[in-house]
DNA sequence: CCTCCTCTATGACTCAGGTCATATTTTTTC
DNA sequence: GAAAAAATATGACCTGAGTCATAGAGGAGG
C-alpha cells in the first residue's frame, strides 16, 4: 500500500467506479497504478462457456494490476468493481518515478508482488490436485492467516458468497455448498446462518 | 538474470547438485538466493497421495526460489535438481546489499516476479476452467511465446515428456498422451517421432 | 547386440464432480 | 412493504478424466 498523498503528489486521480463497472479488460495495455481506496475490486477471467474465475478481491488499500508495468505483458485478466468503489490511479511514468525516488516502496512493492506470487503457488498446486474440500480448506486458511490475519478456530467469519468461493477455487456453486456442509459434518468449520466460520 | 560475477563479487558460492537431489523443501525458511549455472532445477509440490505438480522449470541463467526472501513467508515448495546441476548461491542478506547497491537490477527481479506471476494467472485460471487439451495448448503457447520466443507453426520443439506435461498441467500421463494425439488430429500440434511440435 | 529402464500407447471400467431442474430463504430495490 | 433478484439448498442423472492393467518402442549403457 502506497500512501494515498504520496501518490497524488506525483499526479494520482481518484476516481468512482460503480458497482459491475469493468476498470481494463483481459488483453489490455497496462497503463496505470491501481490502489483500491473505497470498495472492492476483483480481477477475473471469463472461460469459453461464461464460467468465471476470480484471480483475486482487492479492498482498501490494496493495489492491483501492477505486474503488467512491470512485465512487458498485457493483463491476464479483467478488473471489475464488486462494490461502488473509488480507485486512485497514477499513470505508469509517474509511478515509475515515483518508484526510483522512494526504493523503500519499491521494496515493499517487490514484497507484494511476491506475497502474491506464493498465493498463486499455492493456488494452483491445490486446484491441480483436485479434492474440492481441501481446496476450500486451503482458501480459507490462506484468507485467514494471510490476508485477515486472524488466530482462532472458527474466528474468521468469511465473507463471501458460495459462488465466489467457487469462482475462487474453480469448482461449482453446487459442490461448494455441498463441500462445506460436509466440512461442517467433520468439525473442519462452521456455518452459522448460512455465513461459514474458519 | 544477475551477472555470476557480480553474484560472486557479494560472496555467492557455486555448488553442484547430483540429478535428484532436493535444494530445499516445502515449508523451508529461504536462507539464500538461488542461480542456475548449468543443467536444470525444478519447484514441485507433491499432494497427500503422492502425485507431483511441477510449480516451475528453471534452465540457465534464471533464478528461482525468490518470493520468501521478499515476503514472509515459507517456501511453497521444493526445489530439486532434474539434471546434475551446478547453482550459485547468494545468502539473503548479501543478496538484499546487492540489490541495495543496484537498483536496475531491484527492477528487473521485481519484472521476474512480475512475469512469473502472469504465467501462474494464466495457468490458476486455465487449469481451473478444465478441458485437457485446452490446458496443454496454454502451456505450451506460453512456453513457446514468453519462455522460448519462438514463432512460426510447429516451429516449437516442446522438450518435456506427456509426465512433465502433466505435472504441469495437474493432469494425467495417459490424459495427456490421449489430449496430445486427439490435438493432432485437429491440427493443433504435430508429433514427430513421439516429440510434441507446435 | 542385448538388457534394462523410461516413455508412449491403448483399452476397459469407475466414480466424483458437473449439470440440470426445482425449491426455499434472504437480501435488495423501488 | 411488496416485488424482484440473489443466495442457499437438494435430488437425480450423466459424463469425462482418473484408474488400472498391460504392451510396445526407444534410448542408454555395458
Amino acid at each position: 500500500m502506497i500512501p494515498e498523498s504520496l501518490l497524488l503528489d506525483f499526479g494520482a486521480k481518484i476516481i468512482s467506479y460503480p458497482k459491475g463497472t469493468q476498470l481494463f479488460r483481459e488483453g489490455d495495455t497496462a497503463l496505470n497504478f491501481y490502489q483500491v481506496v473505497s470498495g472492492e475490486v476483483k480481477m477475473n477471467n471469463y472461460n469459453l462457456d461464461g464460467k468465471e474465475f476470480i484471480q483475486g478481491i482487492f479492498a482498501s488499500g490494496q493495489s492491483f494490476g501492477e505486474p503488467p508495468l512491470f512485465a512487458d505483458v498485457k493483463y491476464p485478466a479483467n478488473a471489475e468493481a464488486i462494490t461502488d468503489s473509488e480507485v486512485i490511479q497514477l499513470h505508469k511514468s509517474q509511478f515509475f518515478a515515483l518508484l526510483a525516488a522512494h526504493p523503500d516502496i519499491h521494496l515493499r512493492m517487490t514484497e507484494t508482488l511476491a506475497k502474491r506470487l506464493f498465493y498463486k503457488a499455492i493456488m494452483v498446486s491445490e486446484i491441480s490436485s483436485q479434492e474440492p474440500e481441501h481446496r476450500i480448506l486451503r482458501i480459507l486458511d490462506y484468507l485467514k492467516k494471510h490476508v485477515h490475519k486472524i488466530e482462532g478456530k472458527f474466528a474468521f467469519k468469511v465473507d463471501l458468497t458460495r459462488q465466489q468461493i467457487a469462482d475462487l477455487t474453480g469448482l461449482r456453486v453446487e459442490t461448494v455448498i455441498r463441500a462445506t456442509k460436509s466440512l461442517e459434518k467433520k468439525g473442519e468449520l462452521k456455518i452459522k446462518s448460512r455465513k461459514v466460520y474458519r
